[in-house]
RNA sequence: UGACCCAUGGUGUAAUUGGCAACACGACUGAUUUUGGUUCAGUAGAGUCUAGGUUCGAGCCCUAGUGGGUCAACCA
């Protein structure tokens, strides 16, 4: 997948490391999710990253839960996250828990104690808050913070015997509460809580704060390249220090810039807010940048691997255009999927002189991509048929190579039609074409000599079969919605559903199963939703078709 | 008024580590096409945020400025 340019600086990093030796040459990465919500495209980019790296430098990659705030922490985000990493094509090697590591994180916080390098303060919250100073002004240190080592080991101790109430003392590191870096006054390391956790249940009531729990579970696993995204970038001097004060394994932690994407939002807390106010059907609304919700929409995986690849990573903020995510997807499943026709605002059209009564089947090529190899299958054809509603002008645009009064376009995989006349209800509404085909012009075995500009698709109306398609746009009306004024909920595209319950399919498509994709020939990429009954099947649309006339004739309307 | 990070076509990444800027997406031409899709051929678009400096030579190094980002959760 890579292409001719040059590594990006973390395989330099890597790479390097490689070359001299480093920890043997030996190469381990972690993706350290919280199972607090749903990993989304953004999270893709790290996990392609964390097991690509490993991968390319043969290197293995462990999955550890960064489990350490229990409020928010649920095994229901545990098992999504799994399904999702293992959908994308990546194999962890341990799956791994912060909380797996409680007991050592403990003994690591009394090492410091008793190397005077971590006390127990009694402030409150907002007292340990003001007197942390601010970025242009150094804080001022704890009345407790020269507590001897006993007295120090006796309330920690008894902090996690359950002695104290919620917030009634924490565990803090003795850095220097006048470091420019604000991580570095005297950060917490635990703090309690009487909650239970996901996994360890009530054992405990006192928890590790990330700064306390990440570092120290990296260097428990000998993780060599931790990489994570640039807001942690102020964390690494205590990542540092922590690992040097208690002497133990020496991982080292490199920062890169997360993936933006426009007219999205890819905060979990944005996006769990859309999910509680119903903005969206769940986290795998199919407009959802979420893994589950891509999947849904029908990505595959290999599109979101190969989109991961072409963004490329550095240490610059950035915001990647949607199409390029949608180019990914397009370019796999041209691939990949096969041909089908479907019609989804339908015209009948009356063939004159085709007999009445009469089916025949007609062969159809499955995937021109994959040519013979894809196989072909049979669709019938009749006289009555429907066509798009678009497929036909009463007075045609120059250069409007479909149907109008007296204009000729082949049927794929059919036969040569011609317009002969149409009728309108009181509105003027089109309720029926007359047309008259050329039996020599077959799909085929053409020996009709007539050369048409344009082919449309078609569905027998005896056999059209009923689906229903949900038609997608962007979540949001705006490129950068938190970058907007005010809420960014007021930004939503209420457009972003459209649901079409016109639409007719030719009869193959009555077996689909959920996330079978297709090609809706002229149209775009569509996947069978799980929404799906026996009685009706659902299409979502992944991505439309890229439309070169449609697009000339928007522009052709703003000049 | 602080510390740290970043700055290359519209977007995103490259540039043999100091040798006169490339690739992808997008845009535009044209060809092919029983999908106005795909594919193919080609064109335009930045002189690398600004000002100095070092050097035979700077997108790469130095200084200052400008612009953007991050940092004051008992979240991660």
């Amino acid at each position: 997948m890579s292409t001719e340019k040059g590594p990006n600086f973390l395989e330099e990093v890597v790479s390097e490391d490689v070359k001299n030796g480093k920890h043997g040459g030996r190469v381990l990465t972690r993706f350290p999710p919280e199972p607090n919500g749903y990993l989304h495209i953004g999270h893709s980019k790290s996990i392609c990253l964390n097991f690509g790296l490993a991968k390319q430098f043969g290197g293995k990659t462990n999955l550890r839960f960064d489990d350490t705030n229990p409020e928010t922490e649920e095994t229901e985000y545990v098992e999504s996250i799994k399904e999702d990493i293992k959908w994308l094509g990546f194999t962890w090697a341990n799956e791994f828990y912060a909380s797996d590591y409680f007991d050592k994180l403990y003994e690591f916080a009394v090492t410091l104690i008793k190397k005077q390098l971590a006390y127990v303060d009694d402030s409150t919250a907002e007292q340990i808050a003001a007197s942390k100073g601010t970025p242009t002004e150094p804080g001022k240190d704890s009345p407790f913070r020269n507590r001897n080592v006993e007295e120090n080991l006796d309330l920690f101790e008894r902090m996690r015997k359950g002695e104290f109430k919620d917030g009634e003392k924490v565990l803090r590191a003795k850095v220097d509460m006048a470091s420019p870096n604000m991580y570095l006054r005297d950060p917490l390391m635990y703090r309690i809580k009487h909650v239970a956790h996901h996994r360890t249940k009530d054992k405990w009531c006192i928890y590790p704060m990330y700064d306390f729990a990440h570092g120290q579970s990296d260097s428990i696993e000998e993780i060599t390249h931790s990489i994570c995204t640039l807001e942690f970038e102020v964390h690494r001097p205590l990542y540092e220090w922590f690992i040097e004060k208690l002497g133990i394994f020496p991982s080292h932690q490199y920062e890169f810039a997360r993936l933006n994407l426009n007219y999205t939002v890819m905060s979990k807390r944005k996006l769990l807010q859309l999910v509680n106010e119903k903005h969206v059907s769940g986290w795998d609304d199919p407009r959802m940048p979420t893994i589950c919700g891509l999947r849904r929409r029908g990505y595959t995986p290999e599109s979101i691997r190969d989109f991961c690849d072409v963004i490329g990573v550095a240490r610059r903020e950035n915001i990647i255009d949607v199409e390029l995510l949608e180019h990914c997807v397009r370019k796999d499943l041209n691939k990949i999927s096969n041909r089908v026709m479907v019609v989804m605002d339908p015209v009948k059209v009356i063939i004159d002189n085709y007999p009445e009564g009469k089916t025949e089947m007609l062969p159809a090529e499955n995937n021109p991509e994959t040519g013979e190899n894809g196989g072909t299958r049979e669709i019938p054809f009749s006289k009555e048929i429907f066509i798009e509603r678009g497929d036909f002008m009463e007075v045609p645009v120059k250069k409007y190579f479909r149907l109008g009064p007296g204009l000729m376009v082949r049927l794929k995989h059919a036969y040569i039609l011609k317009c002969e006349s149409f009728k309108k209800d009181e509105k003027g509404n089109i309720t029926e074409i007359h047309c008259t085909y050329f039996p020599e012009s077959k799909s085929g075995s053409d020996t009709s000599g007539i050369s048409v500009k344009g082919t449309i698709h078609w569905v027998s109306a005896a056999q059209a079969v009923s689906v229903e398609v949900r038609l997608y746009d962007r979540l949001f009306k705006v490129e950068n919605p938190q970058a907007e004024e005010g809420d960014f909920k007021s930004y939503l595209n209420e457009k972003s559903l459209e649901i079409i319950t016109t639409a007719l399919a030719e009869p193959c498509l009555k077996n689909a199963k959920p996330l079978d994709k297709f090609q809706f020939i002229r149209k775009g990429y569509f996947c069978v939703d799980k929404d799906s009954t026996s009685g009706e099947i659902i299409f979502n649309r992944t991505v439309a078709l890229k439309d070169g006339w449609s697009k000339e004739q928007q522009k052709k309307s703003i000049s």
